[in-house]
DNA sequence: TATGAATGAGGATTCATTCAT
DNA sequence: CATGAATGAATCCTCATTCAT
C-alpha cells in the first residue's frame, strides 16, 4: 500500500495557492470587500520583491489602487500586513511538516524511507511553487529579523521537531537509517531541502534546474547515498 | 603526501579575525584613528542582529561613541560602510574558493575526495567562525537585496566555478565520485555545505552542534554516503 | 490704429497675479488645499527675500503653519518647489516677450518705435509690478546658478531674439533706429530695460521713482534720445 | 586739456588685479603666509563659480592644498573669507567712484560729457575685467543676500552719489545735458552701465562683444542719443 | 466603508567650526 | 603655524500612521 501523500492525494491541497485562499477566506467572511484581497495580493508581490523594509504602504496602495488608508483600517499596520501575509502560510506549513502528517502517515503504509522522502519533498515542492512569493518572504524576513526568528523558531521547533523524531525512529528500527543521533540526521536532511529550496527559489536561476521530478530523484538519491561511486 | 589546507597551514590565515585585520591595518596606516575601528565593530554588530536596512546610522553612531557625523567622515555613505564590512571578507573568501585554492591542491597530494572535502570544510568553517557576524550580514543581504545578489553571485559564479569544476573532474576520473552532471553534484555539495553554516550561524542555537572535529566528520559522511544505513 | 498692448487690452491679464492664479486654479482643482497655496506663498516671500539657498524648508513649514511634510508631499523636492514658484512666471513672460507679441503687432498698427517701446514697457512693467516677488527669485537665482542659466538662457534666446529682431527690422526699413547691427540695438535695449526692472525692483528703494506713467516715458525718452540736450 | 581718467594713468592702478594686490598686501604684512593667499584666490575662483552658499570650506581646503582648519586660523568664519574677498574689491571701486574721482577730475580739464563717460566707462571696464570674478561674487551676493544689501548701499550711496550729482550738476550747466532731475539722469546711466557689465561678465557669453574700444563707443553713443536715428 | 490630506518623528547626509596635537 | 580629526546642528527627505469627511 501507499501513504496518504501521493500526489492524489495532499497536492490538491498543497498546490492550491494560499493567496487563493485567503481570498476565499476574506470573501466569505467580508463579502464586500475585494480592496482587502487586493492589498493582500500586491503586499505579497512587493514584499517578496523588495523585500519588507524596502516597500513603503503608499507602493502599496498605489499599486493595489486603494487609498493608502483603507491598508490601516483593515491591518492596523504595516507589521500586521507582514504577518497577515505570512501566518497564513505558516499556519499551512508547520502544521503540515508536523502533527498532521503524522496521522496521515501510517507505518504500514510506508514501504521505505526513500518513498517518504520523495513523497515529502515533492509534497513541499508543490506548495512552495505555489506560494513561492511568500516562502521568499517568510525566508527573507527569518533570517532578516531577529524578533522573527525569535517568534517562530521556537513554534516550529515545538510543533514539528516531535514529529519527525518519531518518524526516524521508525525507519532506524526498519533498520534503513544510519546510526546517528536523531536530531543530527533531522539536522542534516531538513537543512539540505531546506537550503536547496532557498537556492531554487531565491538565489539561483530557474534554469538551473531540471522538471520537478528528476529533481525530487536526485535530492532523495543524495540524500541516501551522498556523492560517492556505488560499487 | 597532504594538501596545504591543513589546520595548521591556512588556519592560521583564515582564523584569524577579519575585523582585526581591519584594525592592524587601520593601526598601522593611521595610527590615531581609533574612532573608524569602533565603528566598524559596530556596524558589524549591529548590521548582523538587526540587518543593515533596521539598523539606522545615528544609533550606530551613539553606540560607538562617536558623533554621526565621524561615520560619514570615514564612510562617506550607509552603503559605503556597509561595503567596508563586506568586501574584505569576500576579498579572503572568493579567491580562497577558487584560484588560490587550486594552486595550493596538487592533485599528486590528495589522497581521496574525502579528505579535499575533510581539508575545505574545516578551512572554511574555521573562518566563518572566526568571522560569524560578518557572515551573517553577507547572507542576510545576499538574499534580501537584488542588487547585491546581482553583483556578487556573477562574480563568485565565474571565479569559483571553474575552479570547483577541475577539483570535480579529478576524482570522477579516479572513480570516487558517482556520474553525474557536474554541476549537478556541485549544487548538492556546496548548498548542503551552504545551508550547514546558514542553520550553524544564523538560524539555530549552538548549542545543538558538537566540537568542529565531529561535525566535520559528520558532514563529510553525509556528502559521502547519505543517511541509509551501510549493508 | 494702435497696437494691441495698450494697457486696457493685455493689462488685464498681465497685472492678476501669478500666485492669484495658481490658487485660483488650485481652488478649482481640488477644492479643500488650501494649505498648497500656503506653502507657494510663504515659499515666494522667502525665496523672494532670502534666496532659494538660504531658506530651509523647515522654515518655510513653520511660516506657512503646515507640517515640514506637507511640503514634500505636494512637491517631491525643495527644488520643485522653486520651479513651482517660477515656471509659470516664466510660461507667461516668454512667450509674452515672444510670438503671442509678435501676433499681435501688426506693423500697419504701429506708427512709431517709440509708441512700441512705450506699450510693451507697460506691459511688462505691469507685469513685474504684480509679480514683484518671483521676479526677484527668478533674477536671483539666474544670476546665482549656472544650471538654471544654462537651462533658461536658450530656451529665452531661441523663443524671443528672433521676435524681436523682426520687429527692429521693420522700425529700421522705416528709417526710425539707428543703423547698427539689430543684435548690438538688442542688447542695449533689452539689458537696460532688464536693469531698470532689476534696479527698481530688487536694488533700489521704491520711494526713488515716479509714478508709472512718467518712468515708462521717461525710460523711452533715454532709450530714444540719450541723455544729449536737444537742440 | 585732458581729464586724468586717461588710459596711461588710471588703469596702471585700474588694471593691476586686485588678487594680487591682496596677495602683495599679504607678502609685506605676513612675510611666511603664502597659504593665506592660495586660500584668497582658491575661494575667489569658487565663489565665482559656483556662488558662497554652494561652495563648501572643505571644497576650497581641498583646492587650496591646505588644512580646513587653516582657513579658520585666518578668517575665523566662511562669511569672514567671503568679506575678504569682497572688501578690497569695493575699498577700490567705491572710492574711485567718488571722492578720489572728483579731485582727479578738474572741470577746466573736461572737453565734454561724452569724454567724461568714454573716460569712466573705459576706466571701470578695465578695472572689472581684471577683478571679473570679484565682480560676480559681489553681484551675485549683494542680489542675493538681503544683509549684503543693506549693509553695503547705503555706503555707496553716500560716498558717491554726491559725487556724481556734482558731475552732472557741471555738465548741466555747460548746456550738455538734457533737463531731467540729477537722480534720474544718474539712474539712467549708472543702471545702463550696470547692466552692460552684469549682461557681459555674468549672463552672456563673451562672443557677443566686440573688441573693448568700440564696445565703449557704442556704448557712449547710445547713452548720448538713444537708437532714434540721426537726422 | 473608504478616502487621502496631513502629520511629525526619524533617516541619511552635509558642513562650518573647534581644538588637541 | 598648521593640521585634520571630530563634532553636532541643520538640511532635505521618507514614511507609517491618524483622522475628519
Amino acid at each position: 500500500m501507499d501513504i496518504n501523500l501521493s500526489k492524489e492525494g495532499s497536492d490538491i491541497l498543497s498546490s492550491m495557492n494560499l493567496m487563493d485562499k485567503i481570498v476565499a477566506q476574506t470573501i466569505l467572511s467580508n463579502k464586500g470587500t475585494s480592496k482587502q484581497q487586493k492589498i493582500l495580493e500586491t503586499a505579497i508581490t512587493m514584499f517578496a520583491e523588495k523585500g519588507y523594509a524596502n516597500t513603503s504602504t503608499s507602493e502599496i496602495a498605489k499599486m493595489a489602487g486603494v487609498a493608502e488608508g483603507t491598508i490601516f483600517r483593515y491591518y492596523g499596520t504595516k507589521e500586521n500586513l507582514l504577518r497577515s501575509v505570512v501566518l497564513p502560510f505558516l499556519k499551512e506549513s508547520i502544521p503540515m511538516l508536523a502533527t498532521e502528517f503524522l496521522n496521515e502517515i501510517k507505518p504500514q503504509n510506508i514501504n521505505t524511507f526513500e518513498e517518504f522522502l520523495k513523497a515529502f519533498i515533492s509534497n513541499r515542492l508543490n506548495f512552495i511553487k505555489a506560494n513561492k512569493e511568500i516562502f521568499q518572504i517568510v525566508i527573507k524576513e527569518l533570517l532578516y529579523r531577529e524578533d522573527f526568528r525569535k517568534e517562530l523558531l521556537p513554534t516550529f521547533s515545538n510543533e514539528v521537531l516531535a514529529t519527525f523524531y518519531k518518524i526516524i525512529e521508525v525507519f532506524k528500527e526498519r533498520g534503513e537509517l544510519i546510526e546517528l543521533p536523531n536530531n543530527t540526521i533531522l539536522r542534516m536532511v531538513l537543512s539540505f531541502i531546506g537550503s536547496y529550496f532557498a537556492s531554487r527559489f531565491i538565489l539561483l536561476p530557474e534554469n538551473l534546474f531540471y522538471e520537478d521530478e528528476k529533481e525530487v530523484e536526485i535530492m532523495v538519491s543524495f540524500i541516501m547515498n551522498g556523492v560517492k561511486k556505488p560499487k
